[in-house]
DNA sequence: GATCAAAAATGAATGACATTCAATATAGAA
DNA sequence: TTCTATATTGAATGTCATTCATTTTTGATC
C-alpha cells in the first residue's frame, strides 16, 4: 500500500469518513455532473478505497441523493436567518423565477428537480408567506383541476416553476453544476444580496427564436 | 451463423432495418424503460447484429429520441384528424392535466419530459386554441415575469404541466411504461374517447397526505 | 500493553453494458 | 460475371458500478 498516502488517510479516517465522502461527491458531481462523475474519483477524492463508499452509501445513487440533501440542508438553514431584501414579494417571486431560468440545464434527474423545487418553494414560502400561492391557484382553479389544499398546491407550484425552468433552457445535455445551481439559490433568496440585486435589474435573459408553425420535432427545439 | 433465422432476416433486411430497430426499440424501452433496455436485447429483436444498431443511431440516447420522436408523430397525426370529444375547452384541460398526473413516474428523462410536454401542448392546443394559455399567463404575468411572447408562454404552460405531474407522483424509481404514456395522452386527447369519458368523470386520483411542519427533506415527501 | 472479537476498510475481481472495428456479405452498376 | 461501394456482423474493448475475500483497525478485557 502506498504509506504516504496512508498515513494522511489514517489521520482522517474514522467517523469522518460520511463526510468525506458526501465531500468529494458533491466535488466531483459538480465538476463533472452526476453521470460522469465515477465512484472511484469520489473515493480516491475522499482519501478511501473504492469499497468503501458502499459502507455508507447503498448506491452511487443514494450518494447523489445524500449530496443533494446536503446541500439543500446547508441552503435551508441559512435560509431561516435572512431577513428582507425586496420590498416588494412580487419582485422576488419574479426574481426566483428568474433563477431559476437561468440555472437550470436540461440534465436535471428527476431527484434533484425534486429537490431543487421543494427548496425553491420552502424558501419562497418562508420569506413570502402564500403570496404567490394565488397565481398557481388561478391557474389550477380555472382549469377546474380539483386541488384546494393549499398545501398540496404550493407543492405543486414549486414542480411547476422547475417545469417552467426547463422549458426554455438553451444548453442541451452537458453536465449541470450543482454549485452553480446553489450559488443561484443562495442569490435567488436573498443571501448574496449583492448579486441578487445586480441580477434582479436584468432584464430577462434572451430567449431563443420562437418557430412560427409549431411542430412535433423536439430538434426544432434545441 | 443461425441458417433459419439468417433467412428470415435477409428477407427483412435492407431499408427496414431503422423501421425494425425503431419498432423493437418502442417495444424494449416500453417494457422495461429507456435504462434497463439493452442494446443487445433491441438488436435481436430487430433480428439484426449488434453492431447494426450504429449504423443508424449514434448512440443509445440517440435511438431512445427516435423512438419517442416516432411515437409522438404518430400521436400527433391521429390527432389531427380528431374533432371535439367535450364541448367545454376547460374541461379537456382539467382532464388533460389529470391524465398526466396519473400517468407520470418519477423515472423521467429530460427529454422525454420535453417530448411528453411537447406534444401535450401541441394536443391542447390544436384542439382548443389559446384557451388555457391565458390561465397561465396570468400566473406568469401576476408574478411580473416579463414574458409576451405567446408561443413561448405556451411552451411554458406545457413544461408546467409535467412539472406539476412531477410533484405529485407517488411511485419512485422503476422504469416508466412509454406505450401506458402514450395510451394516457390518447386518452387525454380524446382518441380513445370511451375510455375518455369514463376517466374524466372519475375523481381525482388520491393525494399523498402532506405534512404539516414543511421541512427540507425528501423522504419527507416519499 | 497484550489479546481478541467485532467492525470497517481495502482494492482486485466480477459482471453488465455501450460502443468499436476488422472481417464478411450484399446490392446494384458495368 | 465482376467489381466496388455500402451495409452487416458479432467478437473484442473499455468503462464503470458493485461485490467480496482479506487485511486492518477498534476498543473492550485482562
Amino acid at each position: 500500500m502506498d504509506t504516504k498516502r496512508a498515513e494522511g488517510r489514517v489521520a482522517r479516517r474514522q467517523k469522518r469518513n460520511r463526510t468525506a465522502l458526501l465531500e468529494a461527491g458533491e466535488e466531483v458531481m459538480s465538476e463533472k455532473g452526476i453521470d460522469a462523475a465515477t465512484m472511484q474519483e469520489i473515493a480516491e477524492r475522499a482519501d478511501v478505497g473504492a469499497g468503501t463508499v458502499y459502507n455508507y452509501f447503498k448506491s452511487k445513487d443514494d450518494l447523489a441523493v445524500a449530496v443533494l440533501e446536503n446541500i439543500m440542508e446547508r441552503l435551508a438553514e441559512r435560509i431561516e436567518d435572512v431577513t428582507d431584501t425586496f420590498s416588494d414579494p412580487a419582485q422576488v417571486y419574479a426574481f426566483g423565477i428568474r433563477q431559476v431560468l437561468e440555472t437550470a440545464t436540461g440534465d436535471v434527474r428527476w431527484k434533484q428537480l425534486l429537490h431543487r423545487s421543494e427548496v425553491i418553494a420552502d424558501a419562497l414560502y418562508r420569506r413570502m408567506g402564500p403570496y404567490p400561492m394565488r397565481d398557481m391557484r388561478l391557474a389550477t382553479e380555472a382549469g377546474r383541476f380539483n386541488v384546494t389544499d393549499p398545501a398540496l398546491i404550493w407543492r405543486l407550484t414549486s414542480h411547476a416553476i422547475v417545469g417552467f425552468a426547463l422549458g426554455i433552457t438553451k444548453d442541451g445535455l452537458p453536465p449541470s453544476s450543482i454549485n452553480e445551481a446553489v450559488i443561484r439559490l443562495l442569490c435567488m433568496t436573498g443571501l448574496a444580496i449583492d448579486d441578487a440585486a445586480e441580477l434582479a435589474a436584468r432584464p430577462c435573459p434572451p430567449l431563443p427564436p420562437q418557430p412560427a408553425p409549431r411542430k412535433n420535432r423536439i430538434s426544432d427545439y434545441m
